[in-house]
DNA sequence: TGTACATCAGTGAACGCGCGTTCACTGATGTAC
DNA sequence: TGTACATCAGTGAACGCGCGTTCACTGATGTAC
């Protein structure tokens, strides 16, 4: 039935771990994903994850992987909604739009879980992982690659700029959304954040 | 002979709490900020911390304060470092190639301190304050602001872009300094890095 | 089909850890008379 | 100038905390004969 042996007693303890896990993180991000809250919260004596995980930090990473795989879903949602038969180059803009859009949503919807994904060093090493996948198979950064390709496709953007462009709307965006997060930027209301975001996109779109 | 009265015994505790606070930080970023840990080096019981701070919070904030300092610092070596004698237009935007370069350099150079400067959110509430100044008397804000004045005065950037300007740049730099610092971009080495800063740079530039 | 056995996901108890923080205190200094 | 006193920056010992991790174990399940 299950696609590996059906796990004795719990079913997956695995998948529930990393779910409470993934809990743990909405509430306080990364570093409140504890091994011993975890087990708790699974109806679990604390040593029975070690059966799954070597390590706290592997538990971790996985969480992390999680957490990213649920910003490629945000993104693909914003991805989706863009309308269909619009002129190659449009399409190609709009999908970075998007990208950066469903980004900076996540942060601010979902702040404990943003921070789980990506300010986790040694889980973001390999952005391109299955487990970091949304929807559509795609992690947030291949989405974010695929959007430049498209772009360069469209001949919106020279084909000599499109070495490192990633990094660089990366960049940006992931810094706006680390500064109201826990910058200085904290209290910017919904609109004015938004504002901004449109604006930052605005930046990168015509700086790249 | 101090302007305070000379402090009982150890000459100045709290000074010397912070500077051993930042050595913590930096080797092991605001997390390393270990309240015990700086009372041991600075040769003094764990609980005389608290004649100087109210808690540890207190003391990773002061911390903080002086790691963005030195941030200002780093920042104001660039900045003095701009010939005399350019063109308005020029100068202008030297100045804010030059608070980019030298907050990513300083990310680089010292990333714990980095850290401690930036990702203490309490500390970051209020971007300008005398004891996160460098020798300028500046905070890494206030002289990213003061670039973004000099670059309108100078018919480089319009008017009306000026608003949340500096939140656009400081959002793309920063980014970059944490996807460097703490994520897949951990690897590049120094020479790619600069590259990237400077496109980055450049980016914002065109794109502001 | 029935039985013996190996597997291994879970248990229960315990560990050492360093932490932040609180308590009651001491004793050098500055100050008032 | 000398003396009594208040101040308050430091001491020393102890606390409770929850954590990650290890140990020896148990007992339901899958499997071989």
């Amino acid at each position: 039935m299950s696609r590996t042996r059906s796990t004795y007693r719990h079913g997956d303890l695995r998948q529930a771990l990393i779910e409470t896990g993934v809990e743990l993180a909405r509430e306080g991000g990364p570093a409140a994903v504890v091994l011993r809250e975890a087990t708790r919260r699974a109806g679990v004596s604390p040593n029975a994850a070690y059966r799954h995980f070597s390590d706290r930090a592997e538990l971790v990473d996985a969480v992390s992987s999680a957490a990213q795989a649920r910003v490629a879903a945000a993104i693909d949602l914003e991805w989706q909604a863009i309308p269909a038969g619009l002129p190659p180059a449009d399409t190609a803009r709009a999908r970075l739009r998007a990208v950066g859009r469903g980004y900076l949503r996540f942060a601010r919807d979902e702040p404990g879980l943003f921070r789980a994904a990506f300010s986790v060093p040694a889980d973001m090493r390999d952005a391109f992982s299955a487990d970091k996948a949304g929807p559509g198979g795609k992690s947030p950064f291949e989405l974010l690659a695929t959007a430049l390709d498209d772009m360069v496709d469209a001949g919106v953007l020279p084909p000599e700029r499109r070495p490192a462009a990633e990094i660089l709307a990366w960049s940006a965006v992931h810094g706006l959304a680390m500064l109201v997060l826990e910058g200085p930027l904290r209290d910017l209301d919904a609109e004015t954040a938004a504002a901004v975001g449109q604006r930052l996109i605005e930046m990168v779109q015509k700086g790249l």
